[in-house]
DNA sequence: CGATAATAGTTGATTTTGTAACTAACAAGC
DNA sequence: GCTTGTTAGTTACAAAATCAACTATTATCG
């Protein structure tokens, strides 16, 4: 091996680097899907993140869909507001403790929530024909476990 | 098969959605170096990709890093003023078309780039070390056809 | 009980991003 | 060589994210 070779070996390279990888993957994953919510409904990030955390697993507090997500309660706030306004949500103080809000989606979040749904599913499936079954299976565990790292 | 099972098997699962994975394992796995680039440089995430393509690649213009990073050009000329003015970088216009800027980082902008890339490989390392070698190899060979989709 | 701390969520000020319009330079066609 | 179109990069304004301070309510503990 030349001292060429050895200085090259140790140089960084930018294309590997698992966090550039992950973002650049992530971004470039979610333009198709992205134009669904923004241009279709006129949503926000945030906004499908939030409808879709009420349409998976029904109703939940402003607190919970940010730990879920991990997603900052101002912009949960925000969202949940924008949510409304479009009366894709109701907001119902809690009766055991006032400082609580119980978010559940309207028949009209629940009507968006499905088709964007159909939208993901597909794109889901569009996504993960680029690789073999056993592949795909092991990204989502490993993403899984990266998203989980805390 | 019940018909409850069969409700819930082509149920939408937030938690396996590519583009949501994919989002959240590259913001978890995010958040350390960016503490890097931001409390001990102040830097902006779209100056360490500038700054780490000219470290990278050598000499590129901005409409070069733009393309290869896939980052709108206002982005790249708001981070490359600011890295001008922290001394990190330097413009020389083209000789050959007067209306192209050519980037070299300084010999702090180097330096900068050198203490940024220790830091990112010890990262990598800690991230990759959370699998098996032959899987960290597929993730990534994974997440780079994705990333270059377009 | 009453003071202090903690929690859920909101609001306002600042920073960053996104979009569109802009300048300056070059290229092509006539 | 002059009009039209294109390209590299900047700027201005609007939209959104971030951060800190705020309100209202509940929990803790002397």
């Amino acid at each position: 091996m030349t001292s060429a070779d050895s200085d090259k070996k140790d140089e960084f390279d930018l294309r590997v680097f698992l966090p550039y990888l992950l973002n650049r993957a992530a971004e470039e994953s979610s333009l198709e899907f992205q134009r669904a919510y923004k241009d279709r409904y006129g949503m926000l990030r945030t906004e499908w993140r939030v409808l879709f955390h009420l349409g998976n697993y029904g109703e939940m507090t402003a607190k919970e869909i940010g730990e879920r997500a991990r997603i900052h309660k101002t912009k949960i706030s925000r969202a949940v507001s924008r949510l409304e306004q479009r009366r894709y949500l109701l907001r119902k103080r809690s009766d055991t403790d006032r400082r609580v809000e119980i978010l559940t989606l309207t028949v009209a979040g629940q009507t968006v929530y499905r088709e964007l749904c159909d939208i993901a599913q597909r794109y889901d499936e569009k996504l993960a024909g680029m690789f073999s079954a056993d592949e795909v299976a092991l990204l989502r565990q490993m993403l899984r476990r990266l998203a989980d790292m805390v």
